[in-house]
RNA sequence: CGGGGCGUGGUGUAAUGGUAGCACGCUUGCUUUGGGAGCAUGUAGCCCGAGUUCGAAUCUCGGCGCCCCGACCA
């Protein structure tokens, strides 16, 4: 596309409250913005990376047998009643009144909603295990909103919900789920931690934390750098590893997914039951996964930046290259960017070409910060041939079209 | 919820009781084009309300909004 007909500009400055590097960066260079405390706007270049980001966690999704379903928003008040949930979850619930004075919520989470479908479908041992997952807006109505996107009271979480018909078979699906995970934050160019961590209001015996290691975050973690174990500070009480009894050294990190063995906490609350082989009636067992797709972008952002902007990789970026056209007056090569551009895109790649008329340095200094992994340049200058430079490196290459297309 | 800070053009800021100024952006014109170009030109602002005062962006009170620290935290 066209950068000129892009619906968003560059901040030249950084947003005088932003103090995070990805609220500043994602700010600046246009892909959200704030519309009121905690709550953003994805704008064409943040819905670009949001959509890829959802792709490759619904494939993974599907990778480990999830089927994806999409539950409401709306939720009655009675059936976050029969968990006790409706006055003591936290953050609390957005509620409202319909006009006829009947209480609803805004769906915070959806253990309720889905252990509701589970007893319906959930009869016996041969109806398990099951797996279901969505992608949908969440409302938390949270105390203070930070860093941006990394907490805000709206946003879109995946959350996959298992159902088993012994503690055995959640611990083998569970632990796909952690390698699905990881193969999550891996694609997005991420390394994760997994941490032990405690389950919090949520319930279950077991929990884990997706951590990525960031200045920014809101979590400590301790990890020991000789054996790898690691876990919150939360459930830590020594200072040395309990693997190897080396030294723990503690990192702020990023949350950016969690995992719970449920049990069957919410099953025997809402009585979801199936029979078991023997006749017998058992709640069902139950696990939830979640990970914050928003505050994942952000944390990309957090681990893959400099000091000029946002490093995509090039699994999520909001274009696969940026092409740069400058002495665009110049009638030659105007012609010769345009093929190449045409060249590009039939060779199926997303290209965002600036053909503004601006200076090379305000193209140069916009291309930083939005971040595209590679970036083309064709000017007076180039001839013939085509600048190639990476969003991570230094150094530049000048190919010919052949070469170029050759590569690409 | 406790504590702190801040609201001035689109963005970032200055003026602390006396004519609201600067930079960037944006408009128009000319000149420019390899790391946020130059000249000229135009454009646009004191969060809202009440009070004090001859006079309020500035002081007082109330409201609204935003940010940060803590607490909290699927």
């Amino acid at each position: 596309m066209n950068q000129s007909q892009l619906f968003t500009k560059t901040l030249r400055k950084d947003p005088k409250d932003a103090v995070t590097v990805s609220h500043r960066f994602l700010v600046r260079a246009g892909f959200i913005r704030q519309l009121t405390s905690g709550v953003w706007s994805l704008l064409p270049l943040g819905l670009r990376v949001y959509r890829r980001i959802e792709n490759i966690i619904r494939e993974e999704m599907n990778v480990i047998g999830g089927q994806e379903v999409y539950l409401p928003t709306l939720q009655p008040k009675e059936l976050w009643q029969e968990t006790d949930r409706w006055e003591t979850i936290d953050p609390p619930l957005f509620k409202l009144k319909d006009r006829h004075g009947k209480w609803l919520g805004l769906g915070s989470t959806h253990e309720e909603v889905i252990t509701e479908l589970a007893r319906l479908y959930i009869e016996s041992y041969k109806d398990l295990p099951k797996a279901v997952y969505q992608i949908q807006n969440k409302f938390r109505n949270e105390m203070r909103p930070t860093g941006g996107l990394l907490r805000t009271r709206e946003f879109v979480m995946k959350d996959l919900y298992s159902f088993h018909a012994s503690e055995k078979d959640l611990d083998t699906y569970y632990k796909k789920v952690v390698t699905a995970y990881t193969t999550i934050y891996k694609r997005c160019g991420l390394e994760v931690v997994v941490v032990k961590a405690s389950s919090g209001s949520i319930g279950g015996s077991e929990s884990h934390e997706f951590m990525i290691l960031a200045d920014s975050g809101e979590d400590k973690i301790v990890l020991c750098r000789s054996c790898g174990w690691a876990a919150n500070v939360e459930v830590v009480k020594k200072s040395t590893c309990p693997q190897c009894r080396k030294a723990l050294k503690q990192y702020r990190t990023i949350e950016a997914g969690h995992t719970f063995k449920l049990g069957t906490t919410y099953s025997h609350k809402m009585q979801a039951f199936f029979t078991n082989k023997n006749g017998a009636k058992k709640s069902i067992i139950m696990g939830c996964y979640g990970i914050g797709l928003q505050r994942l972008m952000a944390t990309i952002v957090e681990a893959r930046h400099d000091k000029d902007g946002i490093i995509w990789p090039q699994s999520v970026a909001p274009f696969d290259i940026h092409l740069t056209g400058l002495d665009l007056e110049d009638k030659k090569v105007k012609k010769f960017v345009q093929e190449i551009y045409t060249a590009l895109k039939k060779a199926g790649k997303d290209v965002l070409f600036d053909d503004r008329d601006e200076s090379a340095g305000v193209k140069f200094k916009d291309a930083d910060l939005i971040g595209i992994p590679i970036r083309l340049v064709i000017s007076k200058k180039t001839k013939n041939k085509i600048e190639y430079k990476e969003r991570d490196k230094k150094t530049t290459k000048l190919f010919t079209r052949l070469q170029l297309l050759d590569k690409m």
